[in-house]
RNA sequence: GGGCCAUUAGCUCAGUUGGUUAGAGCGCAUGCUUGAUAAGCAUGAGGUCCCUGGUUCGAGCCCAGGAUGGCCCA
């Protein structure tokens, strides 16, 4: 029985065994365990057991997303961010349900469904029956994105998510109109807006993109009458109509013709929208600006002299100026109108800038924001020759049944014909198009409903409340306050039909439209019990009995309805309201985390609304995340094709990749996304992946009557928990400060440092010692706590790997807590961690200098260690641990004065030979029976 | 064109109130290990901190201008 051979010693090691695969194959892995946690309740059961504990609520109010289309990976990002908070705060012990919810009004639906039904005129299709259309369709992009989410790991009630087409969401958001109308916050008026032709519905500012467009690009002579000429003319410094010398009569062009000697003075115009010209009333000047006369062959023009180079063209060279004014001086002037019989008043204007044109402004207050601003202060008329589907009405003159876009051509042709015209060319320039169809959109005044930021002070109530928000990043507020400061007054009618009514009604005797907010809240109630559709189907007396309501301005009660929807901002500005203020769910959310767009768009609209009705924010904390852009840092786009389909990553990647991903990069700044930078967060997937094997590994013949109290851990143990504390504590601390990055840099961080230092260390008291050793048991007992820690911190992150982890220990060491997410995220431990992880580094350093060591190496090599006295005592605290830790066979420590700081070291060859059972250099052959081991070994063995 | 933001190793990111030789992880190269093995350990290479000026004894950090990219607008 003298031989014996390696292979039989191998048996008799504790070796790690685990069912935890090295290979993660999420892709296929992952539905299972999202069918486990619905399976088994995991988040609402958690939220009972906080609930039941009296902890506070913590809210994250879900920004909806709109129901059309596939999820991104800007869709990912944000979405998994969201459910990290929100499981932090699970974790946390806090009451946090969280409730999905979707936008699914709206024109991009209605247009969406029109062509899925093949329909290409929503007037040819019934009101009632599209929007039951559309309802389907949103309800089928509903379930779509709602799958990707729940795939995602994403914590929610799923079953209950909210949608704005909701008949109870309905019903929130005619009340809310009810209160606005109550405030007098909301008031109907002819507005210059923008407007599409194509859809025929005004749009939001939100509702528009830039697109490059090309224009015609002309100039035009508003010229002047004798009397008008002889009026300009004497505002002018300088000038001296009979110093220019022309005997030369110019015929007058126009309609107006006068047959004037001299010669003919016109105000110089620059334009490119030239349809708009039939709505001129006015022509702006800027106050300040300096204007010339100049003569030109046998004609005046008047235009500003910082500008006449560019716009005389080569003209210039020949034009004498004979005088000038300042825009102010020419105020209350008149020219005329081009080709119809009127005056075009010269006004001022500080939007008219000296960089193109010819600092004249053509002005039509029914095309232009701007012009409609002016109109207003000059009560000048406010034209609309164009009707909604960009037809020129009778008031357009010679132009009437004409297509503004054809009308531009022939508007320049017959200015050229007149002689009006005086350049003309190709403009290219950035253009309003409608975000939807992606036609040119117009300015047009119509009357629409508004809510007033100016009216009851709501503008600067919602600037007040802002400043009582805290906003990640900190400059995020200053944004939000800029863009309630910038907000034109709100336009929330549509002339749509998916979406939700503006319970309002037409006088029939007057015409006018009021608001009544009793009629409001009567259809509220009806659209909460039946859906907003009975504004269409139900008899009017439904929402406004006989007589119980009469027109504020005739007192008629014979009433029609109106049929404008409200805009899908203003739906989804009330979310708050139809979601929040109930017992579980309180109001103001605690946080709302959305793209870097939302300042402008969800963020403000939910603002606004909360300020006008209940003065204060709707949230506590806006967090906003970056926007996600391809490995070069571009955009991705869909119609270029570089857009990356959620659901497609998370099939090629797997969800926990890429939840690790989101918290790989700084998702407060803009974010790169594609192969490589998933192939990199992979690797360190795999690294956390196979710690957490290791561990899970030297678990398998453990149980909770092994576990040795803390207290009485190995004093390498101890250190190693106590280094993890401190390692989970600030991992508490960042997500509590919304670092998840920082938290991911330390997870990686922890990482390393525990496999390289303590669970190599590890390695031979865990597989040599007896398997109920006391020094294994206390090993297996600090892994289990670090294993524990390490999983909760990570699980609001790496969901999938951490619960599967979990469930792949005993069901005795998991006890009550079934699942990774019954565990809490801070454990109360009192200890100075600081302190434990200073001598941690210390030994890490020592560590790595002894494994530096190539002859000899490892277990070849003892240690002899020289230590200045305070080292030296807190190394030798450790006792045999130290060894442990240098991974060496024997160690010897002295205290000197002389040592270096961090320890002298003296490597040598170890004394005896390799065991061949541990591999530790020893005295081999004490025990008969086993001549090629050592006594420790033989112990076991025996 | 305007406002806001970003720019540090191949990639993702740290760099405290300006203060020695700018750090980590991943990747890469090399060596070891083969009892975590499609794993583990160690060593190493790799940086004009976007550019140009300025303030300062001293600047990745502060100031000004510019470049590139992104978001939101016009």
């Amino acid at each position: 029985m003298s031989e014996t051979d390696d292979r039989d010693y191998r048996a008799t090691l504790n070796l790690p065994q685990t069912e935890f695969p090295m290979r993660a194959d999420l892709p296929k892995r992952e539905p299972g365990r999202v069918a486990w946690w619905k399976e088994h309740g995991t988040f609402a059961r958690r939220l009972a057991k906080n609930k039941a504990d009296g902890n506070p609520h913590w809210i994250l109010h879900d920004g909806p997303p709109y129901a059309n289309g596939e999820l991104h990976m800007g869709h990912f990002l944000n979405m998994v961010l969201k459910d990290v908070f929100v499981k932090i705060a699970l974790l946390d012990g806090k009451q946090t349900p969280f409730v999905p919810g979707w936008d699914m009004h709206g024109l991009p639906i209605e247009l969406e469904t029109l062509k899925h039904l093949g329909i290409k005129d929503f007037h040819a299709i019934d009101p009632l029956e599209l929007r039951e259309k559309c309802k389907e369709r949103a309800l089928y992009w509903l379930d779509r994105q709602r799958d990707v989410r729940v795939r995602m790991g994403n914590f929610g009630d799923w079953d209950h998510p909210y949608m704005t087409i909701a008949p109870e969401f309905e019903a929130t958001i005619v009340e809310t109109l009810a209160a606005l109308a109550e405030k007098e916050q909301l008031y109907r008026g002819l507005r210059s807006t923008l407007w599409c032709i194509h859809d025929e519905t005004a749009l939001a500012e939100a509702e528009i993109e830039y697109e490059p467009k090309t224009s015609p690009s002309v100039y035009v002579r508003f010229k002047a009458t004798d009397e008008q000429a002889a009026e300009v003319l004497s505002h002018f410094v300088g000038a001296d109509v009979a110093s220019t010398g022309s005997s030369t009569v110019i015929p007058s062009v126009g309609s107006e013709a006068t047959g004037v000697e001299g010669p003919p003075l016109s105000v110089l115009i620059w334009t490119t929208t030239p349809w708009t010209l039939p709505a001129n009333v006015a022509i702006a000047l800027s106050a300040d600006a300096e204007y010339g006369l100049y003569r030109v062959g046998d004609e005046l023009l008047v235009l500003a002299t910082v500008l006449a180079p560019k716009a005389l063209g080569d003209a210039f060279a020949d034009a004498t100026r004979i005088g000038t004014a300042t825009g102010a001086q020419l105020d209350g002037l008149s020219v005329r109108h081009p080709f119809l019989d009127r005056d075009s008043l010269l006004v001022l204007a500080d939007y008219v800038e000296l960089e193109t044109g010819t600092g004249a402004v053509h002005t039509a207050p029914g095309h232009g924001a701007d012009d409609f601003e002016t109109g207003v202060k000059y009560n000048l008329p406010i034209l609309n020759p164009v009707d909604a589907r960009g037809i020129f009405t009778q008031e357009a003159g010679p132009y009437a049944g004409m297509h503004i876009w054809k009308a531009n051509k022939r508007i320049v042709e017959d200015l050229q014909a007149s002689g009006a015209l005086w350049r003309m060319h190709e403009y290219e320039h950035s253009y309003p198009h409608c975000w939807r169809c992606h036609n040119p959109v117009i300015f047009r005044a119509t009357a629409q409903w508004f809510i007033s930021l100016d009216m009851n002070h709501l503008r600067q109530n919602a600037l007040d409340a802002i400043a009582k928000v805290a906003y990640t990043p900190e400059w995020g507020q200053n944004r939000q306050s800029q863009m309630i400061e910038t907000h034109p007054e709100w336009c929330v009618s549509r002339q749509r039909t998916w979406g939700t009514p503006i319970p309002a009604l037409i006088c029939q005797r007057c015409n006018d439209s009021f608001l009544d907010p009793a009629v409001a809240r009567r259809a509220a109630a009806r659209f909460r019990v039946a859906g907003a559709g009975t504004w269409w189907s139900d008899p009017l007396e439904t929402f406004a009995p006989a007589d119980s309501t009469v027109c504020p301005k005739c007192g008629s009660t014979a009433f029609e309805r109106e049929k404008n929807i409200v805009d899908i901002w203003f739906e989804s500005g009330v979310t708050h309201f139809a979601v929040l203020g109930t017992p579980d769910l309180p109001w103001p959310s605690d946080l709302v985390l959305e793209g870097g767009d939302q300042y402008r768009g969800w963020f403000r609209s939910s603002l606004l609304t909360a300020v006008a009705v209940k003065g204060t924010a709707p949230y506590k904390h806006v967090v906003k995340n970056g926007w996600v852009n391809d490995e070069h840092g571009r955009p991705m786009s869909k119609s270029k094709g570089t857009g990356i389909d959620a659901r497609d990553a998370m099939e090629k990647w797997g969800a926990d990749v890429l939840r690790l991903w989101a918290a790989s990069v700084e998702f407060v700044d803009d974010v790169r996304f594609g192969p490589n930078v998933v192939g990199q967060v992979g690797n360190v997937y795999r690294n956390v992946r196979n710690r957490i094997r290791f561990m899970l590994s030297n678990l398998y013949d453990f149980g909770t009557t092994d576990v040795v109290p803390r207290e009485r851990l190995e004093p390498l143990d101890a250190l190693a928990c106590d280094v993890t504390d401190d390692f989970a504590d600030n991992v508490v601390a960042d997500y509590h400060a919304f670092g998840i990055h920082d938290a991911y840099l330390r997870i990686v961080e922890f990482d390393r440092s525990m496999s390289s230092l303590y669970l190599d260390a590890l390695k031979d008291p865990l597989y040599s010692r007896a398997a109920n050793d006391p020094r294994r048991r206390s090993a297996q007992s600090a892994l289990f706590y670090i294993l524990r820690r390490l999983l909760a911190v990570s699980a609001p992150v790496l969901s999938f790997t951490t619960e599967e982890a979990w469930q792949s220990l005993s069901e005795d060491l998991r006890g009550a807590e079934q699942s990774v997410f019954d565990l809490p995220l801070s454990v109360a431990h009192g200890r100075d961690t600081a302190e434990a992880v200073r001598r941690w580094d210390r030994l890490r350093g020592l560590r790595g200098r002894v494994a530096a060591s190539t002859e000899p190496r490892d277990f070849e090599a003892r240690v002899a260690l020289s230590a200045v006295p305070a080292f030296a005592k807190e190394l030798a605290a450790l006792g045999d641990g130290l060894r442990e830790a240098l991974v060496v066979s024997a160690v010897t420590l002295v205290a000197s004065d002389a040592a270096d700081a961090d320890g002298t070291l003296e490597i040598a060859y170890a004394h005896g030979a390799k065991c061949k059972r541990c591999w530790k250099y020893r005295e081999l052959g004490t025990a008969e029976a086993h001549a090629e081991i050592c006594a420790d070994c033989a112990s076991v063995v025996a």
